[in-house]
DNA sequence: TTGAAAGCGTTACCAA
DNA sequence: TTGGTAACGCTTTCAA
């Protein structure tokens, strides 16, 4: 691959010339341009970024951190984050983490040799301690997903309780009153804080909650089916279940109809997250939509130093998203005639 | 952040000492290696990558062509070459690259300035000729998803034509004998390699597809809708249907159900590619799998030099995959009662 | 308008 | 076992 020293000599002028040609500088004059863009198309030169990196110290790279590309979830969170980065004429480095400490620790420090200025982090396991420690070395490291109050004004995150809460107000306004739970198996942040806001949203309307309407299970297809059969082999009455997930609720959905339940006529289901198989499922997915992608574009224009006017109110709670409640077909108002 | 002339300084040493402990070179005193090292954890030292690459012109970059992240099956496909480059210590740069031709060709520049040395190309506007021109230049540049003779042993691509046969195979060996079909209304060559394929075992087998048998809309859910309508309204008679993508397939289904078919015991319904919906929908869908996650698993195996043994077959019509079907609950024997 | 040269942070070779 | 130094390909002053 032919290098800036190459096209000077063969244009018979030298490197700076040619760097100024490269970057459209000032002060060329016309013939001498012309002579030095033939040559470089000639010579098929590209300029070398890793040089370029060196000198300027800007790597024109955006980074990104999450545990892989297979869930559609992260997929679309990078989708969000690589279109910023087309905007602004950068490229997307992606760093997968698993979900074992020490790997989201690489991921990040990858990031940092390659000097990337601006990273996108999704971190479940790394402590707030190391998180806020790299954050402080790295102004344009910013944290999605997660809250940490140290670094409020560099978190964008999903108010998960609230999503419970609009699904408890959802159900009980369409006549709902014995309502059953399926969660993830899994104890991380997100099911507990769905299902507190879910919760504390009956008790408030004098509703009650009982142990036996919850169950857990994997946060997949299989997982809401075993669930639903729990659920049903428990033998309490339910009309209505809020499920963590629309994998699982799909899974749900079917093992309802197996056993001679109508969704919505006789129960209504709602999911959580508003994934594409909500659209595909029969009936269609009534959900919370979890805007990861927004959000992921906003984070990433964040971390580019891209957002300017600043309320007292991120500085404190950070960049805070509410889930938007998804009206389909899988939730209806409750017959009273059963 | 600090640089390796810090630690030097720091540590009473030269650069060239740093350095070695920093590669776990050969001959360091173990006294001298241990100061440097805590030094350099002190520091927070963090070698640059981008000096590295410059200096040993490799860039531990694995470089990755596609329109972008928001189709799954993208997204699989980046996941595999992700996988692969972190079996081998590199990491995933991303080059989205819409579907223009510009695009597409500056998605490959943006790789080369970074001398990414391997590269895992999706292209479809790109000429023959423009590929074959990048590809003689980088010798680990890799095409995946489409099949050009003169780079052959660069080539990953799926037998569509085969997917076809495999298909028309399945639906007779259950009975079938009324076929129609539903296709992408965009005329690239996936669709009508699999139709051709599909057609041809059919005549083989004496039986004919006609015309007004196949029904084409847009590859999504809707469209599979809309092209049933259409076939339905058409009033000919079927039995099964091919249909071009899973996503048309549950779109078929649906629309078929309802209008008062059962699937599979009034219709059998077969899709293509075998994305995560499938499993997902009810009934659960029969498909062509498409490993594409293999593939550019395999791809990026290729780009970085990985393979060795390469037989002539190889050689001449490149790594050619092959769908397998999988047999799931919306394809039965046909009813003869019906 | 052009060129010379310093410097970016490394590695790797040659001496010591 | 260590250090000095050229070189990687480029940008950016400073002079001319």
């Amino acid at each position: 691959m032919s290098t800036i020293k190459d096209v000077a000599r063969e244009a018979g002028v030298s490197i700076a010339t040619v760097s100024r040609v490269v970057n459209n500088g000032p002060k060329v004059g016309e013939k001498t341009k012309a002579r030095v863009l033939s040559i470089m198309a000639e010579l098929g030169y590209r300029p070398n970024e890793n040089a370029r990196a060196l000198v300027t110290q800007k790597s024109k790279t955006l980074g990104v951190v999450i545990p892989d590309l297979s869930d559609p979830f992260f997929a679309s969170l990078a989708n969000g984050v690589d279109k910023v980065a087309r905007q602004n004429n950068m490229q997307l480095l992606l760093s997968t983490g698993l979900i074992t400490e020490e790997s989201e620790r690489q991921a990040i420090r990858l990031l940092l040799e390659r000097r990337c200025e601006s990273i996108v982090v999704h971190s479940k396991k790394l402590s707030d301690e190391e998180i806020i420690e790299f954050a402080n070395k790295v102004p344009g490291l910013v944290l999605i997903d997660r809250f940490i109050q140290k670094i409020a004004d560099r978190c964008i995150w999903l108010d998960n309780e609230e999503g419970g809460k609009i699904a408890a107000r959802h159900l009980m306004s369409l006549g709902h009153q014995q309502l059953a739970c399926i969660s993830s198996k899994y104890q991380i942040d997100d099911p507990a804080l769905r299902f507190k806001g879910f919760k504390n949203e009956l008790t408030e309307s004098g509703l009650s909650l009982l142990n036996q309407h919850i169950v857990e299970d994997e946060p997949n297809l299989q997982g809401g089916e075993m669930a639903t059969q729990k659920l049903l082999a428990s033998d309490t009455k339910f009309d209505a279940i809020f499920v963590y997930n629309d994998a699982m609720a799909i899974g749900a959905i079917s093992t309802l109809e197996d056993n001679g339940f109508r969704v919505p006529l006789d129960v209504s289901v709602i999911g959580f997250d508003d994934v594409l198989l909500s659209r595909y499922s029969r009936p269609k997915l009534t959900t919370l939509h979890y805007p990861i992608e927004e959000m992921a574009e906003f984070a990433a224009q964040l971390a580019l130093g891209n957002i300017k006017d600043v309320t007292a109110q991120q500085i404190s709670s950070g960049y805070k998203y509410i889930p938007r409640l998804v009206k389909r077909e899988s939730t209806s108002l409750h017959s009273f005639s059963k």
